[in-house]
DNA sequence: GGGGTATTTTGTGTATACATTTGGGGAGTG
DNA sequence: CACTCCCCAAATGTATACACAAAATACCCC
């Protein structure tokens, strides 16, 4: 593999695991000491990190980690709010009813599993992953998935800010269960009214969980706190 | 200015402009060449062109300029309607009125203009940007600026493709008059559905006058046609 | 002792040199 | 004549070297 993906993708699995938090600055000659290549890849991978938003330019000199917080939450979801109702909507016309017949029954047991205990969210999160994957596939439009694509980077640095609980679980493999259930069912205002009710649901819940839990993190707090 | 900036704003000029065709292959050696520059800041210009979704990298040999054909405004629109309806929505919660109700008399002179012939098609489209930016600074999302950002670059491209008449520009002014009115008003309702007629006839209008000219302008046809 | 300036140092922007890979062309064979 | 395999050349990926700019530090002057 070239020397400048394994920079880009280790770089934004640790921004995005949050082991460089935000405001941390990616100096040139230090990341490239560190991940032992050159700085000439490490240049290409600090570009690609900041065209996709995870990290800014910092005044001619490396770049910054971006700042996250709860407060851009609510921006997100307004933009993610059209573009999942926009995707269901058309998948819904474009799908075949089988696959998502059978996701609906996944996240059917899924949710059986989570009332027992048995399945854990990273699990559950890879069957959302499929399911958003499904209805890209349904989709097909370059443009609505390169949208998406850099929102969902977004919200899974924005997620880690605040803590699921099963319950949610519970509720939002439900709420998943309908979408695909009515994209299945070929009806495409039920799937984006689900679609509509999941996600605010969702906005709710993230932000309703955060109250309990530190509003913003910083590097200041994690050197500091 | 950096030569990477140099060397991006001219390759994106040429390609958006059809200077450089759909289907050409950008090598790195003959572009450094070409501009002056060496490969090193080419690279970079490359990779922003890239993640723009200008070009295309090409096998291990360079990249390619993307094919642009009017196959794809359907898909563009599918995503362009949902966000401009959120945009607008917004920002008629958000907007000062003074700003868009003189946007919408420039819009109703310009209306006038055009009908006296006074007006050009790039004073107009100029015009249209500061609708867009106007809406863009109302709303103050950075997600949605991004998301739409992009359509706008291949929607320029595409637009390309088909010609203007003057009958649509005049239609196209008070289309965009009712926009401006309406967040003036801070109507939503009527602000999105207004921007949605806008659109549908934008696409009708861009599709129907497509189909005078060739449907698709690939390299070869320039080269051997 | 404080402030301003010069020097040093560090870091980025660019160019060039080297390594690696890929694609094409030519020769050979069925 | 077509197909295949191998070699070479050219282009890309990477590393390093150099130039310039900015920040930090130290020194000098007030």
């Amino acid at each position: 593999m070239r020397a400048s993906d394994i920079a880009y993708r280790s770089l934004r699995a640790d921004i995005i695991d949050g082991k460089l938090p935000p405001g941390t600055v990616l100096a040139e000659v230090e990341q490239a000491a560190r991940l032992g290549i050159s700085r000439t890849p490490l240049r290409e991978a600090l570009s690609r990190l900041s065209s996709e938003g995870l990290t800014t330019p910092h005044q001619g000199r490396g770049v910054v980690v971006t700042d996250i917080s709860l407060d851009q939450l609510e921006d997100l979801f307004a933009v993610r709010l059209p573009l999942e109702c926009a995707a269901v909507e058309l998948a819904t016309a474009r799908a075949d009813p089988e696959i998502f017949t059978e996701l609906a029954e996944r996240f059917a047991s899924a949710s059986r599993l989570i009332d027992a205990g048995g399945t854990t969210q990273h699990g559950y999160y890879a069957l959302v992953g499929e399911l958003d994957a499904a209805i890209d596939l349904a989709v097909a439009n370059p443009y609505l998935l390169q949208a998406q694509r850099q929102l969902r980077t977004h919200l899974v640095r924005i997620r880690r800010l605040s803590h699921d609980n099963p319950d949610r679980l519970l509720t939002s493999a439900a709420e998943h269960a309908q979408i695909a259930c009515a994209i299945a069912a070929r009806d495409p205002r039920l799937a984006v009214a689900a679609t509509q009710v999941h996600l605010h649901n969702s906005l709710r819940h993230l932000l309703a969980s955060a109250q309990h839990s530190r509003p913003s993190v910083s590097r200041e707090d994690i050197l500091h706190g």
